[in-house]
DNA sequence: CTCCCTTGTTACTCGAGCGTAAGGCTACCG
DNA sequence: CGGTAGCCTTACGCTCGAGTAACAAGGGAG
């Protein structure tokens, strides 16, 4: 009954700058993960921000502070997503599925997140793809890591079939490309995905013609 | 000893249009796999053919056309290197094993061709995406018939944990991924690479690290 | 010699989009 | 109640780069 309350003011003004981060980088991860770095514009990341630009600039600053922004917050998002799932007792096999599964849950929930992190980021030249190269050499470290203690503690040495690195950066590649391939089947749960990958790269096509089968020992 | 020729002309003048229209697609796919598609310019591209920007209009059209172009050729030539190099009566171990050599001596010989077709191609929205996403499916379901065709000779049916067509997209990944690594270690030959690949998706993990090793049966 | 088609260039228009100047409004504090 | 600090906007400057007129010149056909 008072004056000016015909309109409820259901646009949100005046919220803390914390809330207004949030929503800002929200936007830019998808626009980003839409468009790419280049062909995004500020203009349409304040827009469906429900922001004013000046408002993008003064807290997150320029166009490449902004779309770093985005890509730590990710980057530090799927990390934890996988650290979440996995433990670090189990053997290495078990802990490589755990990881997957992790993953692939991670990458059907932000599938922006997964966009931009995976096609985005390396476009742009200079630091983030630095950034970004430097997680999935991590990971690929990782992964390594575990099949070559699953080797050595059945006495494999380095042989010329047998390259840790170089098998790791494939299986990691596996891996990413069956998540772009899931993100057209969403049908497909996490843990089939995870075992199509085990079965492919812990036991081959020869034993999988064969008729043996990956399975989750627990 | 005539009048002005202190300066011989070096700069080719006036040359067919098939010879420019080659010139400038050999410097788009050069600025195009530095920069991508949106960070290239015209300017730029005309600057590495040595040629004057309308003369790309005119012959290439739109930026988007010259970058068609390069698409179009780019996979034209691996798709015909990797025909090239395969024999359709062999069993299908030996077929992926040719068909892998053939594709990591067309990365290592053709690398910007490869990064703007893997890496470029896919940033810009609309045709062109869509026709190297063709390509792409076209690759991994002539490897789905591959395996399928090994599968079903044996008598493998359609179980929970073999699909085809997934496992199929994360080999086509990890062959890409592998070529992409093996960008930063040129000393590592087509054949290394190929091992290490028919390795780890032909024999697995399992069998690797119990001492078997895959081998060209010929 | 002259016409005219192909090859080629310089120098511009014009729109898109990054970044900012300048200022208004609200709330809290003294 | 006045001031000050934080939230927020409109409206603009300015650069970069796609695409284009307008013009120039070689060279073969008749």
């Amino acid at each position: 009954m008072s004056e000016e309350d015909q309109r409820p003011p259901e646009r949100a003004r005046r919220l803390p700058r914390a809330v207004r981060e949030r929503q800002i980088l929200d936007a830019a991860v998808q626009v980003f993960s839409r468009h790419g770095y280049h062909a995004a514009s500020m203009d349409e990341i304040s827009d469906v921000a429900g922001v004013s630009k000046p408002m993008i600039y003064t807290y997150l600053g320029s166009k490449e502070d902004l779309f770093g922004a985005c890509i730590r917050r990710e980057a530090t998002r799927l990390l934890e997503a996988i650290q979440a799932g996995v433990q670090p007792d189990l053997p290495p096999d078990m802990q490589l599925w755990h990881g997957l599964r992790s993953f692939y849950r991670f990458v059907a929930e932000y599938r922006e997140s997964w966009t931009v992190l995976h096609r985005q980021a390396l476009t742009v030249g200079g630091t983030f793809a630095a950034e970004v190269t430097d997680m999935r050499v991590r990971a690929i470290q990782l992964v390594a890591a575990l099949v070559v203690s699953a080797g050595t503690r059945k006495g494999v040495g380095e042989q010329a079939e047998f390259s840790g690195e170089g098998l790791s950066a494939a299986l990691v590649g596996a891996a990413e490309s069956l998540a772009d391939w899931a993100l057209d089947h969403p049908d497909i749960s996490d843990g089939v995905l995870a075992s199509w990958l085990m079965n492919l790269v812990w036991l081959g096509f020869n034993d999988l013609i064969e008729g043996e089968v990956w399975k989750p020992s627990e």
